[in-house]
DNA sequence: TTTACTGCAAATATTTTGCAATATC
DNA sequence: GATATTGCAAAATATTTGCAGTAAA
């Protein structure tokens, strides 16, 4: 399977980047970064933590605070915050191009492949500054939210014509 | 003077938007819109806040909050979260066409113009999906940074053949 | 006059921190 | 055995909410 693949790579990228560091290599650590290979959406920190402890799995809330900052330093991890309070993660893997559709009515992420911006994003240089990476926020309205605009907007022009 | 101009519009634009949504026109509502655009930096609700202070005028941190909400809903003021704790705000204005290069490293921002990015966007369409608009955040190394951790790689270095 | 808005304080939510116990190296 | 890491609880931080008083329409 392609995701065992992308999970090994994983496992072992964090094992050097621990060694390198000389940091330990403490079950907890592996624990984590193997439940968020094992799924492929964003999630947050409190539901990482409870999709662990379903597994019968518990490890304290700062363990998991701390894990995370480790995956993204060694950029096995992304953080994005969209807006809301919490920050939300997702696993670096085969979906590395891709965007994020919010939509500002009901706050629904979508993601959306798009290689030709890859692309184009590699031909960029800035002055000073090496990239790394990045990340593109897309802000608009779905097509449900948008219809349920258009039906209210409908239904006010006809309260104010009856008024009138 | 170009930035008068812009804050009259955004004046009207922001009265225009209370009236269609039969809100009130209070003067601290005014007085916050007329504080962010008379900046322009990046701005989180403290500092808006102590500025507004500053100046001798007070508001409280709620009414800061909830003008905030407004001025982001009727497209006057942007929204980031970097990736600290606390959101950053900006202005939309004249610089509509910039990014953002954050420094993982000491996480400072710089805005960069790219009016060629905005033409290659304004040619993308997603599907079920209305763009309203869209924020670019490129991650890497500020070239301060990267001397920094040269400089430490080279000692550490020195230091291993020493032990050797 | 009506009721939306403000200020304040308390509540909530999220993340960070201190410290004793534990487990890795 | 030395010390990095864990878990827990408390602290810190950022934002939201409830409510009584005030002011815009």
């Amino acid at each position: 399977m392609v995701e065992d693949k992308l999970k090994i790579a994983a496992k072992a990228k964090f094992m050097s980047y621990l060694e390198g560091k000389k940091l330990r290599k403490t079950p907890e650590r592996f624990a984590i970064l193997d439940k968020i290979y094992s799924t492929n959406d964003h999630f947050d920190i409190e539901s990482l933590y409870l999709s662990l402890e379903e597994d019968s799995y518990h490890v304290s809330l700062a363990t998991v605070y701390n894990t995370i900052d480790l995956l993204c330093e060694c950029g096995l991890v992304r953080k994005h915050q969209f807006g809301n309070q919490q920050a939300q993660y997702e696993k670096v893997g085969a979906t590395i191009n891709h965007h994020h559709l919010i939509c500002t009515e009901c706050g629904k992420i979508k993601e959306v492949k798009d290689p030709e911006f890859l692309g184009y994003m590699n031909s960029k240089k800035y002055n000073a500054f090496t990239i790394s990476y990045f990340t593109l926020y897309v802000y608009g309205i779905c097509n449900n939210c948008l219809r349920k605009i258009k039906r209210s907007n409908a239904s006010d022009k006809n309260k104010i014509s009856h008024i009138k």
